[in-house]
DNA sequence: AAAATACATATTGTATACATATAAATTTCG
DNA sequence: CGAAATTTATATGTATACAATATGTATTTT
């Protein structure tokens, strides 16, 4: 009973990212202490603890006698996360080409093989699950623990666009997908030979796509009805 | 007794911020649970929840099984925070031009009063503390919760390095420390007037001022000894 | 009937007691 | 005397019981 014990916590930690960054739990959705330590066999003071862990990693919001929230996602927020993704994410491949180690390179491989299959056969979640573990690896490579907290904030909301994005819904969004894997393939190559311009410039092409991808959806395609007054309507 | 308990958290945690931001407690301390509920009132319930709280931030690092640490500082983590800081103070006081409402500006006027109050008679202590106000107000103005998170960590690393810096030791650095000052006033102008471009650029200014002052602390003027073999040692 | 107040219920916050793990000290054996 | 092992002590981790706060419901009042 020595890291049984300590599993439960990072068991239910993990559940709860899991749950949060798939949007199975919706922003904005309230969590009950006493439900969740029943189902995990934890009491609520270990519960508490890990409740303010992940609120200081921005998956939950904390209100003093008020249950904890999945944190929200507004337009602000959208319109927030625009702003910082292409310069924080620009700056952590640029130092992940400079400091990764070769564990790091390993665990990044397997990520993007991991990335592919779930592009093949796998399910909204376990692509934007996926994505999001190969870039987590790049944070770790980078190793600046001032652009971190940033960049994992910034890595929870990308997961959580992606996953209306993830669900292909158009010919296009198919081709931005297997676009993004080459891009990862690409990126791995930049940071293996220590290229930090051309890992910058996979940054920012790669937010690009993204970029593209997310406004795929914000903005559909148009409907095919022809344009003009509709007829006057004729009273049943 | 109703907002008084939840104070007594808020007030534990501000102390412990406050004491590390001034290396009161130096980085690496060990912190004790049973001494600092007792010194506060508090179980250790609630001040274990402040302590992950706080480890969030990054004032506090938390080993299982191990007392709780005051998170510490390296070269490693120097030589980060200078790759990381000029970038986002930049982008966050260009947000803070864009952004910044009045009562905020008003807030910044204030922190900016009292930090001139303590360059004229106020310790090292009382400078970092008002400049570290200072600059949070202006991370408050840009209001972007993706790079809050990674300024916020550079505060206090900017804060605890400075300690050492607002300790003026020469003549020159008493003249950056009032350089300094002038451009905080520059910078509420330039907010005050949502002039983004002065701003980014008063940021990096203001930063390459900061850098001067820490290279000063970090090589001191040479000693005043001819150089030279010196001469060979005469045996006691 | 609508609004306001009081009450009941559920949930969050805190304290205390207990379990477990690590560090220190003492003892035992080579 | 020194090294290893066992015991002892101290501190961290968890569970439970209790207190305080918020919310929903029922009752009262206008």
């Amino acid at each position: 009973m020595k890291d049984v014990a300590k599993t439960r916590k990072t068991q239910l930690a993990e559940h709860l990212k899991v749950s949060i960054l798939t949007l199975r739990l919706q922003p904005g959705t309230d969590l009950d202490e006493v439900h969740l330590s029943d189902a995990f066999g934890l009491s609520r003071t270990p519960l508490r603890e890990v409740f303010r862990q992940l609120a200081g990693e921005g998956y939950l919001d904390l209100r003093t006698n008020r249950s904890a929230r999945v944190s929200e996602m507004s337009y602000t927020t959208l319109r927030d996360f625009f702003l910082a993704a292409p310069m924080i994410y620009g700056a952590i491949l640029r130092l992940a080409a400079a400091n990764a180690k070769p564990v790091q390179i390993e665990a990044l491989k397997t990520a993007q093989q991991a990335f592919k299959a779930a592009l093949r056969d796998g399910a909204a979640e376990e692509r934007a699950l996926a994505n999001n573990r190969f870039h987590e690896v790049t944070g770790e490579m980078s190793g600046n623990v001032y652009l971190l907290p940033s960049f994992n904030r910034l890595l929870i909301d990308h997961a959580r666009i992606g996953m209306t994005f993830y669900r292909p819904q158009s010919g296009r969004m198919v081709e931005n997908l297997s676009e993004a894997s080459q891009q990862h393939d690409a990126i791995i190559d930049a940071i293996e030979t220590r290229d930090e311009t051309a890992a910058a410039q996979l940054a920012e092409d790669h937010w690009n796509l993204s970029r593209d991808q997310i406004e795929l959806f914000v903005m559909p395609d148009a409907l095919d009805v022809p344009m003009g007054l509709p007829p006057l309507s004729k009273p049943a």
